[in-house]
RNA sequence: CGGGGUGUGGCUCAGCUUGGCUAGAGCGCCUGGUUUGGGACCAGGAGGCCGCAGGUUCGAAUCCUGUCACCCCGACCA
């Protein structure tokens, strides 16, 4: 048997080489363009609009957990940044400062948010007073700017789009269950959206986001086995808001501090969506995320009748999907590589022998599996091949997470699995920093986190051979 | 931030070592025609401050200095 073509020659292969072959599918599928400013991108439309579906659904879910959408200023004065001293600490080193204003020097400098814990604390600090002006529940949609050293498109720019969601409690317990409640609204979506499996778990101190208490975190596998941190969600405690100065009068008429999480997801989620689903065509949009489900594709489209029945397809589809037709001078071929490229999750190709049978193609972006469809059942076939598309989608992807999870009991099994396979390592851990980092230092592999559901694998460290605190996931990482 | 590499029509690059006349190619784009079930073909056409700023020189894409950006590998981060 030949070896299939490669249909796609502008993309290289990922097994050729990866890194390459993310950057061949983000510019092919024209999600972005590179710009002329530093370590920032253009996010073209089909970028966009993928970010806007992400944003509508995960809107909707977090309102109806109760959030509320505000918007806080740009710009943050040096001092007011450096009253929570972790903090600073954690984001000094990659703050963008402004100076000037016109022509004249500011006598504080302003730094563009990174984040915007402190601006939330400085708001809130204003508005609380009261044991009946709690909680607050406020989430924002913006940029943030971090000067970062190297970046790539979506998995680290220097500006990227976010939501940051600030939450205050009046109860550490409360801001607690507000903090997980928040990591699987993250972990659902994902899942049910956008089909990527996930761990879900706690970071360790070292990992952890600086100035909070506790950080959880969804880790991905990516197809090459390097993990992605894909959203994350920290605990405050009432640290950061002592430092800030919010207090409120309880219902016994004392003073009391409150209780502050923030959550955040970012445009790196569709570095995830890119880096799971794609494969050596180019991108494959889970059915549910995707900005246009179906392209249609006229074949012989000269021929009297080919784009009238193809103009019919999409009216009869367009109540319940986005369907475009390709109506371009292009050759069919030509469109169909388009198609996989930007990983429209279906096509349907109509021509005259179609028309005469009274039916059209549906052709899946994932299998290339085609399916005949009568024309007055399209609608129907094509509901359930999306909807078979998103589950397999999520079964073979986490097919992929459990093949390449390995549990290591010593540390010759640990570095076995490093250089022999790929993906997670599931081990034992004794807690301590030092191990932690001796471990990155010997092999580039970080903690990715402690899951939720553990499991003992032996009594010992894996590293140290001290006694097991915790199991861990640990693997390489974007 | 350290090491390596690259900036020349929209894209991929040649030209630079050894300065010289009108800066080239393929792809893409536009027009016309023939085509169309896996990236069609023919003919004609348009498009370039050679990343940017200085300098050397009679003369700079080419040499020198500076600067900006991008890519790859590390360290740091979502």
């Amino acid at each position: 048997m030949a070896k299939e073509k490669k249909l796609v020659e502008q993309i290289t292969a990922m097994d050729q080489d990866f890194a390459q072959w993310y950057t061949d599918v983000v510019i092919r599928a024209d999600l972005i363009s590179y710009s002329n400013i530093r370590g920032c991108m253009v996010i073209r439309p089909r970028g966009y609009a993928l970010w806007e579906n992400i944003q509508k659904e995960l809107d909707r879910r977090f309102k109806e957990t109760g959030v509320e959408n505000v918007y806080l200023p740009l710009l943050i004065p040096e001092h007011l940044l450096q009253m929570e001293k972790d903090h600073v600490e954690g984001f000094a080193p990659e703050v963008a400062w402004v100076t000037m204003g016109g022509e004249e020097e500011l006598t504080e400098r302003l730094c563009i948010r990174p984040t915007s814990e402190t601006l939330f604390c400085d708001h809130v600090k204003d508005i609380v007073h009261s044991y009946r002006d709690l909680p607050v529940i406020y989430n924002q949609w913006c940029s943030v700017l971090r000067w970062e050293k190297t970046t790539r498109p979506f998995l680290r720019s220097a500006e990227f789009l976010w939501q940051e969601g600030h939450t205050f409690h009046a109860t550490a317990q409360e801001a607690e269950e507000r903090t997980i409640q928040m990591l699987n609204v993250y972990a659902d979506f994902c899942e049910e959206i956008l089909a990527i499996p996930l761990v879900k778990g706690k970071k360790t101190d070292k990992e952890k986001f600086a100035g909070a208490e506790a950080t959880y975190t969804i880790e991905a596998l990516m197809h090459d086995g390097k993990a992605l941190q894909s959203g994350t969600s920290h605990n405050f405690g009432s640290g950061f808001a002592d430092a800030y100065g919010i207090q409120y009068t309880n219902k016994e008429n004392q003073l009391s501090s409150v209780y502050e999480t923030s959550w955040g997801l970012s445009t790196r989620i569709i570095g995830a969506i890119i880096m799971v689903h794609g494969d050596d065509s180019g991108l494959v949009l889970p059915p549910r995320i995707a900005p246009v489900q179906s392209m249609i594709i006229p074949i012989q489209q000269k021929k009297p009748g080919v784009l009238d029945a193809a103009y019919a397809l999409r009216d009869q589809l367009k109540g319940d999907y986005s369907v475009k037709v390709d109506a371009t001078d292009k050759s069919p071929g030509w469109k169909f590589s388009e198609q996989e490229i930007q990983g429209i999750p279906t096509r349907i190709e109509i021509g005259p022998k179609d028309i005469e049978k009274k039916q059209a193609v549906i052709v899946r972006r994932d299998t290339r599996e085609k399916i005949a469809a009568p024309l007055d059942k399209v609608n129907e076939i094509l509901a359930q091949v999306l909807e078979e598309m998103q589950k397999d989608m999520y079964d073979r992807a986490k097919a992929h997470l459990e093949a390449n999870t390995h549990v290591a009991r010593t540390w010759e099994e640990f570095q076995t699995i490093l250089n022999e396979k790929q993906g997670f390592i599931r081990s034992m851990w004794c807690g301590d920093q030092a191990c932690e980092e001796a471990i990155k230092e010997e092999t580039g592999a970080t903690t990715r986190c402690m899951p939720f559901r553990q499991t003992r694998h032996s009594e010992v460290c894996v590293h140290c051979g001290k006694p097991a605190r915790a199991e861990v996931f640990f693997g390489k990482a974007y």
